[in-house]
DNA sequence: CGAAGGTTTGAACAGGTTCAACAGGCGTGG
DNA sequence: CCACGCCTGTTGAACCTGTTCAAACCTTCG
């Protein structure tokens, strides 16, 4: 820990590919967004690579029509924005107000080549993302709009540590991100403060009750089925 | 190309990651699953990579009440089951009779540690499903039933390469992976058919009249928003 | 204080699901 | 060789979840 470079520290605290960018001496750019302000465009060259220090960002495309899939949000200490081809294959944009640290990409794919270190580092993130995307296909694809919703908080929980939190994000953007329109998350969430589950003091101010029926209700794990604790092999005899 | 040991050559032609292990002197062993037959299951140690050489494989996750989502098809020459955790996060089945090519997750390890090269390719693969998977929330988040099926249709068309094909998987797994249930798949098949733009000779054997329609139809691009030809600094103006 | 955007709620509607019956193909066995 | 049964797929009808359209309601910010 080079204590002589307090903003390395902090960088390093958030992220280790950013940390691993910073020692080899990358150029540091750091910028704020405001709210709803574009970071990149779906089909734009994909130039650079992004840490979130704070704010909100969503990833999303749209389809000519206007609708639009929100694939994740991206909280304080998550990368985004890594490409392997030479466009952005999503768009991305600040919830809220967001600063973001920026690097160049030809200084990631140069420091991937000669350091098999950070060429694990960029597949890790990327099998991270398609866990979780992969996750997402389930809600998407078989889940209802309770146990979507419920999920989504039981979620939000996880992100934010704490029952008690104000949502960063609308109910349009909630809507897209769950495949749903926001009547029905608005009706859901009236739906779930009715059964005493949640507590909708100011419309994006949560104090969830019961996170534990949340949770039931979301169905499996949040967000997909978990591997059982211990090891598998017997899960043979429950797959269908 | 080292023509003194054709099966490497075959393998080669199918996937750089399993030639590269290949050269790199890892066993090989080949297997055949039958239909239906599991090849992994959600929560066991992820100890091997899959290459199919023959065949289609379904890769999916069950809830506990039985729901089911499929991620993805594999054909010959996909490579599935490279997982960064120590468990597989889905499950995998052959769909039909299949050969597969298996190697050790721990040679793979090992190889990526000491070679950029693989590190990157793993990154690669990942990264390529990864975009097909944001595809695919697209897909199930924000498209209708026809649009499902007709996208559904044309990335057959692409893999296949033929107007005229037959289908590996039956009409449940078409449902479980876009999301819908049988009857509708069946339903829009017959739809589709009825407007003249397939020709459903024997429920499996296919015959695709009007591809372009089906493509329009399917919104897009087949699945998801395609980058335009040739950058898309201009995109910016068409994003919302 | 007033305007504007975001949210809630209501009522009618529709796409897709569910349940159920039927059809066709294929393998097995008489 | 044909009959039977099973499995897969198709079709029909009622139903339901979530959508759509519309109005009212905050609440926040100029």
């Amino acid at each position: 820990m080079l204590t002589a470079c307090p903003e390395i520290v902090r960088t390093a605290s958030l992220n280790t590919l950013f940390y691993d960018l910073q020692v080899l001496g990358a150029a540091r750019v750091g910028k704020r967004y405001r709210a709803d302000e574009e970071i990149y465009g779906e089909g734009e060259a994909a130039e650079h690579v992004f840490l979130v220090v704070s704010g909100v960002v969503r990833i999303f495309s749209v389809l000519e029509d206007g609708r639009r899939q929100i694939h994740a949000f991206h909280f304080a200490g998550d990368v985004f924005g890594i490409e392997n081809g030479p466009f952005y294959s999503q768009s991305a944009e600040a919830i809220c107000g967001a600063d973001v640290e920026i690097r160049r990409r030809a200084t990631l794919d140069a420091a991937s080549m000669g350091d098999c270190w950070t060429a694990r580092e960029l597949w890790l993130l990327t099998s991270v993302a398609l866990r979780r995307a992969r996750d997402h296909l389930v809600v998407l694809g078989r889940k209802t709009a309770r146990e979507r919703v419920s999920g989504f908080l039981v979620d939000m929980h996880r992100q934010m540590g704490t029952e008690i939190f104000d949502l960063p994000m609308s109910r349009v953007d909630i809507a897209d991100y769950l495949g749903l329109t926001l009547e029905t998350v608005s009706r859901t969430f009236s739906d779930l403060q009715r059964r005493g589950l949640i507590d909708v003091s100011a419309c994006r101010h949560l104090r969830l009750c019961d996170v534990p029926a949340l949770h039931r209700i979301a169905g499996g794990g949040g967000t997909g089925v978990r591997p059982p604790a211990g090891g598998g092999a017997d899960i043979e005899q429950i797959a269908v």
